[in-house]
DNA sequence: ATGATTTGACCAGG
DNA sequence: CCTGGTCAAATCAT
């Protein structure tokens, strides 16, 4: 179906697009096996309601890479926007007029950038941090005006090699410290979801242990504890709190877009992470070498340790 | 040497 | 003007 090679004359932003449609097609199918046994719904309304959020997802993204800002073939990114080649929208004009003439680059001023609109977001609390597949990187803190605790951000470690828009926010909670609240910003578009889906995909979809709403700014309780792994540490002194499995308590779908993101669907967590793990990285098929050696190297599934308190690490 | 994290600075939006 | 989100140089870890 997808090409083994694409032309070099074709624009990134097709070949994405591209793929997130033969994505989409794929889930389609998906959802119309599932529409063929009604019962099958009743019993697991929670997968189809999953699909549909991944089928949202794929228009999310192909409406995104398609998109008239993006139309130079560089993925659609408000922020990238600004920092490849780092031309703010004043500075563009500058160069429109004198920097043209002379070519030299021009240095933006640090911190220039859009503020991405809000899409698809998705907030989970949580007892411990967890894996979710995805290789994040850190690239800010803040402190929260009344808030106890400090913000951390993070973006997807693909994010300028693939263009991945994908952010999430982790803070802990002021009324149990011991809480984390995950927030979720839009999609990814790195080849890493399938990584990620096949971990959610390794799991029990029969599950209830934790339900999805989609709709505005619903939060609903799980109904019991899934098994849980511990998070993993990538060095003696720290632990990346992107990478772990947890025991989900709640979860929350603000749909400004599409909420849409594959560890939605993970009801429960083997007690054994290396099993997923060694599950997905056999699948060599559907997780490319870049993908994996970036989330291997970087995160290192060496050893787990426990981590009640991410203040002892992170904070 | 390379990649990840920290942290102060900067900017957009309310 | 204030706050939150992001950038990027400096620093740290491997």
């Amino acid at each position: 179906m997808e090409p083994s090679t694409w032309p070099e004359s074709l624009p990134s932003n097709r070949i994405k697009a591209f793929q997130e449609l033969t994505k989409g097609q794929v889930l389609t199918n998906k959802l119309r096996e599932m529409l063929d046994c009604p019962e099958k719904i009743e019993s697991d309304i929670d997968s189809v309601n999953d699909v549909v959020a991944q089928i949202l997802g794929m228009f999310d993204n192909t409406l995104s890479i398609l998109s008239p800002s993006n139309l130079n073939g560089i993925p659609h990114n408000s922020t990238n926007d600004v920092r490849t080649p780092n031309i703010s929208d004043d500075q563009k004009s500058e160069v429109s007029d004198e920097s043209v003439k002379n070519m030299i680059p021009v240095k933006p001023k640090r911190g220039c950038y859009k503020r991405r609109k809000i899409g698809s977001t998705r907030t989970i609390f949580t007892y411990t941090l967890t894996d979710d597949g995805y290789a994040w990187r850190k690239y800010g803190q803040k402190v929260i005006l009344n808030s106890q605790h400090q913000r951390n951000y993070f973006r997807c470690s693909h994010k300028f090699e693939q263009g991945c828009q994908a952010t999430k926010q982790v803070q802990k909670t002021d009324d149990e410290p011991s809480k984390y609240k995950i927030t979720y910003i839009g999609v990814h578009t790195c080849n890493n979801f399938q990584k990620a889906q096949i971990i959610e995909e390794a799991l029990d979809p029969m599950d209830n242990s934790f339900l999805i709403s989609f709709e505005k700014n619903t939060t609903v309780k799980n109904n019991k504890m899934g098994t849980c792994f511990q998070p993993i540490k990538h060095t003696p002194k720290e632990v990346n709190p992107s990478l772990s499995y947890m025991k989900h308590e709640q979860v929350s779908f603000s749909d400004h877009d599409t909420p849409w993101d594959p560890i939605v669907g993970v009801s429960q967590v083997p007690s054994d992470p290396m099993s997923i793990i060694s599950s997905v990285l056999n699948c060599e098929d559907m997780v490319s070498p870049g993908v994996l050696s970036s989330t291997c190297s970087t995160h290192g599934y060496g050893y787990i340790a426990k981590c009640h308190d991410l203040d002892d690490f992170l904070f």
